[in-house]
RNA sequence: GACCAAGUAGUGUAGUGGCCUAUCAUGCGACCCUGUCACGGUCGCGACUCGGAUUCGAAUUCCGGCUUGGUCGCCA
């Protein structure tokens, strides 16, 4: 039976390993193989006098990155990485791989991104690329835990839509047999359609496309967006809910992914305490100012912005109070103060990761924001008629998968969170 | 989309007009080596993005293309 290369210890005796040659040290009779699985790296110490001709024969023929299969005896020694090795009886090359390798899996020597994603399926064995996809991996667990442990029903949206209705960011125009059709660039307005279904509580995981042409280290064109909607709630209550899941994510990789962290070199990995502090748009826009990029009122947070004001916070933080104008139509004004709205974005001191608000549930206001956008509320009847029969009071929120982790990794570039990334030049692999 | 920058062995690099049949590392091949852990040693293999121009001479200068990277914009 095939045992996992964390498991084998001298303990275990005799030890059946399956997996990659990660290197090769031939120092002439005696040869080492380090033999690499999901679980970790083993030493198999070959000498040359004491195995089998088969055994040497398949050594001799090894390369590196070929897939092997090896049975033997574990030994403890102080001279091999982990204290103890394994040497083979039986040793079997079951995939050889070509040479030479299109990277460095062993990682002697860098490579760029570029070569790394063309080639990712040998960039994933690198044991710090794996991590990042465990951690990845174990992130989006702790977010559906949270959410279905607080009554969230999760639902898959489509990702195929008729027409660009909300006006903003650039679709993917698709065929779509006769008709023209689009891919999604967020389920926003399903997930507020099923608020009027009685859903309660919604949240989504899934895939955003934006057809923007960007070309920076925290976009995709692909992107996955974790997606809730929740009714009877304000911007505040969904606030809570994403501080929290945030948090819950942070703390459940810091329980549960202590080795990847190791790999990825974190070892002050720091949970985020809650509450997150909130800033309103007025103070973030002083902040701002203050800090050597002047913004008025109704500007968007420019690149330098969020640097300026991030660095003077210093921790995750919520912006709130934004100007109705710089906000999407469905976003619910202040009563008593039209000209700011109950919106918010989370940010990390290095980005924005989210953004949220309470929705305008009010049919005719909705119009009234739908026509002062200049959009055509005729072209939204699907959407808009739920606000006609019974539409409770909502809010939610979007957060970037991608972001999350990249910001939690601390990780330079978007690309490396995403197994294979689109962007503005990459559909392929 | 604008601007800036860059394309040299499989990979990552050095090289700003002749000293380049191009540096170094890694890799690969051969030989030596029984405790490596970036093993070591000797020898060898393998590259100037494409097209045009300037020049006695271009990896190096100029023009154009292609490709890529980055910044900003844009991105609910």
């Amino acid at each position: 039976m095939l045992i996992p290369i964390k498991d084998v210890t001298p303990a275990v005796g005799h030890a059946h390993i399956a997996g990659w040659i990660h290197e090769e040290r031939d120092l002439g009779g005696l040869t080492f193989l380090l033999v690499r699985d999901r679980t970790g790296i083993l030493q198999v110490t070959i000498p040359k006098k004491k195995v089998t001709p088969d055994v040497l024969a398949a050594v001799k023929d090894a390369t590196r990155e070929s897939v092997i299969e090896c049975e033997g005896e574990v030994k403890a020694t102080e001279k091999a990485p982990g204290g103890r090795e394994l040497i083979p009886e039986t040793l079997r090359i079951i995939s050889r791989a070509e040479t030479p390798l299109p990277l460095d899996v062993s990682e002697k020597v860098p490579a760029e991104m570029d070569t790394r994603l063309d080639n990712r399926y040998l960039d994933l064995r690198k044991p710090r690329v794996n991590a990042i996809f465990q951690i990845r991996n174990a992130c989006l667990r702790a977010v559906s835990e949270y959410l279905w442990d607080n009554k969230f029903t999760q639902v898959q949206t489509p990702k195929i839509v008729a027409a660009a209705t909300e006006g903003g960011t650039e679709l993917f125009p698709l065929a779509y047999f006769d008709q023209e059709a689009f891919l999604n660039q967020s389920p926003q307005l399903f997930k507020q359609m099923l608020m009027s279904s009685g859903f309660d509580r919604v949240f989504e995981i899934g895939p955003i496309f934006r057809a923007e042409e960007h070309n920076t280290l925290r976009h995709l064109n692909e992107a996955t967006s974790i997606d809730i909607e929740m009714s009877f709630a304000n911007e505040e209550d969904a606030m809570q809910i994403l501080e929290n899941t945030v948090s819950y994510a942070y703390k459940y990789v810091a329980d549960h992914c202590a080795d990847a962290l190791t790999t990825l070199g974190l070892t002050n990995f720091k949970v985020p305490t809650v509450p997150f502090p909130r800033i309103t748009y007025r103070e973030a826009i002083e902040i701002s100012t203050a800090g050597g990029e002047p913004l008025v009122f109704g500007d968007d947070l420019s690149t330098a912005a969020e640097r300026v004001i991030g660095e003077k916070m210093g921790t995750m933080y919520f912006i709130t109070e934004w100007p109705t104008s710089a906000r999407p139509f469905y976003t619910m004004p202040f009563e008593d103060r039209p000209e700011v709205c109950r919106a918010f974005d989370m940010m990390h001191p290095r980005m924005e990761l989210s953004s949220g608000a309470q929705r305008c549930h009010i049919y005719p206001l909705l119009i009234q924001q739908i026509k002062s956008k200049g959009l055509n509320p005729d072209a939204f009847e699907f959407y808009l008629n739920p606000f006609r029969y019974g539409m409770p009071p909502h809010a939610g929120w979007g957060l970037g998968a991608e972001r999350l982790v990249m910001t939690m990794l601390d990780l330079n570039n978007i690309r490396e969170a995403v197994l294979f990334p689109r962007d503005r030049h990459r559909v392929s692999p």
